[in-house]
DNA sequence: GCATCGAATGTAATCGATTACATTTTTATC
DNA sequence: GATAAAAATGTAATCGATTACATTCGATGC
């Protein structure tokens, strides 16, 4: 007897089964599933209730090899554990199984092992199409993404190819609209907490930076460009290096290139006794749910995370279904700016004894 | 002409073109990639080069339906948003795609008509087994899971079923320990900030909070029981029922059923003045990330998220591999109490001027 | 030198659906 | 009522792999 390998599992019924209970051919079962029009009201009725009585339910693996579609989108996400991407999963959850599609969501985790595997997974024509959050086109030793003949959409992070089918937000803008609402409360002292500087998120927000300190009159100061890399430890070595600074040269207001940065620098100056929003205004880039759990809740600029999931679903399924992308190959969705309690006006004058009057 | 529905692709090669490359039959090539020690060298070499210069891929459909199985998993996730299951389904990956299987993610979202469409997915036998992170068995109008001939693992969440493979933590021991925890640093009159009555989860938590008090010969006075439901919204709400009652009343330590609501109570009754822990004592439960992050950080059970989704994914493996599931049926995994600064002991006496001397 | 055996490879059935084409049945038209 | 056209259904090819069984070939033993 040979060795048992798997799981005995009753037989499932079959097309064929089916068209013998209804005593037809197994064309008009097919088509009385595909296409109920086109067979009459009495052998639809008897169909239908062979199905029922069997428990019939097509082999999708069968279907599509004959039919050459998998009905199954592949999602690359950098980290899974990232809240940020999980509600971009849900846009893109919400838009792709509506249209009947099928998820697999590749977390690539830094590692190339598994990019490689979803790679040849995905050449191997096991999905209809791939949505890329990561920032980079997937690779394997011996193949690109880009020859896997299936159709690519990238979300949230650029890809600095022409023409790649991508949505994302303005990065450049939203950073300046960031800046230039400290700058309308009054702050000239403005410095800028940085991702990592070979990210392209980064260098955008930067930009943005730059270019309101610019429309302002406000010279650039390198010296208030502080380091970070997105996480929230950076943002609590930040908060001590500001600390470190002459009270005199101290910022009065700063920006940071995303949330968990500002949160940690927050805590950190907090418990050196330098107040936010009072000594310091800060504002944060992305909109977690923490920004609004956090003491004080931070003013930020919200990334519509769902909406870029959803819209890069849709435009994935109008490639996959007509072959042609959407008139726009790069949409641009608008992030907002939060207001909350992280940011006010800097104290007239330069001592702590000038503190304007509030209510509260 | 026909409408075209579909993308053109070039044409992949397939195995009768690497067979007539390497000039030998297509049940050599599949030997060759399958068990290349049963082909001589020379076959081995030739065919070998052939695959390479065809870019050669098995088209899985035909391999699924040819060996009836698909190396995927379904997991179904209540909410793929929610921090705690990026975690744990990061551990799900891990182990799952090490071994080959990729994943589908079910995000359930609370929508019965997403539940059906999986449940009929998988009844296509369109996974090879399944892993519920949910609190139930999936269902459809017309299908239970349970009859889908395909294995099934829970995790995080009891299924109340008798023998039925899960791997969770334990939810009332665990919850003693917190509360334990409080009593051990005098406390007497501790609060509970509950989660939803039907949740089972809830309901173990709160057997521990009892059995902790009865242990302690503190009675459970039902009044200290708040209400909540898991959000951070509800946390504030019990944050301001606290403080609504007469001072001398109040109790000195409070365990919250999750961490979202512990950190939602102790900003609220910060912003009214009290403090914590020097007037309260907060302990919380499952060890999210922010719990690290919050002023004051957070004492509180961190569960074992990575662990418990690589469990399961382990135990599903043999499952669906053996057909036997290993010697226990419902794995329970250690979780720690992690001592953070939101707990302390009580100040002696009822007054506020009797502060209990501390450095720093 | 011939039978036997085992290794290597080939031939063709098979998995379970879809669908082009063929056939039968119904309906419409004169 | 005959005939054409349309509608409904059936037959069988097809998708691309795996693998049971058949075949070939060379080595070994006597």
């Amino acid at each position: 007897m040979a060795k048992r390998t798997g799981v005995t599992r009753q037989k499932a019924a079959k097309i064929a089964d089916v068209a013998r209970l209804a005593g037809v051919s197994v064309a008009t079962v097919s088509r009385t599933l595909a296409r109920p029009e086109v067979v009459i009201e009495e052998t639809r009725t008897r169909v239908l209730a062979a199905v029922r009585d069997t428990g019939y339910m097509p082999n999708i693996s069968a279907r599509n090899l004959r039919v050459r579609k998998t009905m199954v989108v592949l999602v690359a996400v950098p980290d899974i554990a990232n809240p940020f991407f999980a509600e971009v999963l849900q846009g893109i959850d919400d838009t792709l199984s509506a249209a009947g599609y099928g998820l697999i969501i590749a977390n690539l985790a830094g590692s190339p092992e598994k990019e490689a595997r979803y790679v040849d997974l995905i050449c191997a024509g096991q999905a209809d199409g791939v949505l890329l959050l990561c920032g980079h086109v997937m690779r394997s030793p011996d193949r690109d993404l880009r020859d896997a003949r299936v159709p690519l959409v990238a979300a949230c992070e650029y890809i600095p190819y022409e023409n790649f089918p991508q949505v994302t937000i303005d990065n450049v803008e939203t950073a300046r609209e960031a800046v230039r609402h400290l700058v309308d409360l009054g702050h000239t002292s403005i410095a800028y907490l940085s991702g990592p500087n070979s990210n392209i998120l980064e260098q955008q927000r930067l930009e943005g930076y730059r270019q309101a300190l610019r429309e302002a009159g406000i010279a650039v100061d390198a010296s208030l460009i502080l380091p970070g890399d997105f996480t929230f430890r950076t943002g609590v070595e930040a908060g001590r290096a500001l600390l470190t600074l002459d009270p005199a040269a101290r910022p009065t207001a700063l920006f940071a290139a995303n949330d968990e940065m500002a949160i940690g620098l927050i805590k950190t100056v907090h418990a050196a006794g330098l107040h936010v929003p009072d000594d310091l205004s800060v504002v944060g880039f992305d909109g977690i749910a923490y920004a609004d759990y956090c003491e004080p809740t931070l003013t930020t600029i919200v990334q519509p995370r769902r909406d870029l999931g959803a819209t890069a679903a849709a435009e994935l399924i109008t490639l996959m279904t007509t072959g042609k992308a959407g008139l726009r190959k790069h949409i641009k969705l608008p992030a907002k700016l939060m207001l909350r309690d992280s940011t006010r006006p800097p104290r007239k004058g330069p001592g702590r004894s000038f503190r304007i009057a509030r209510s509260g």
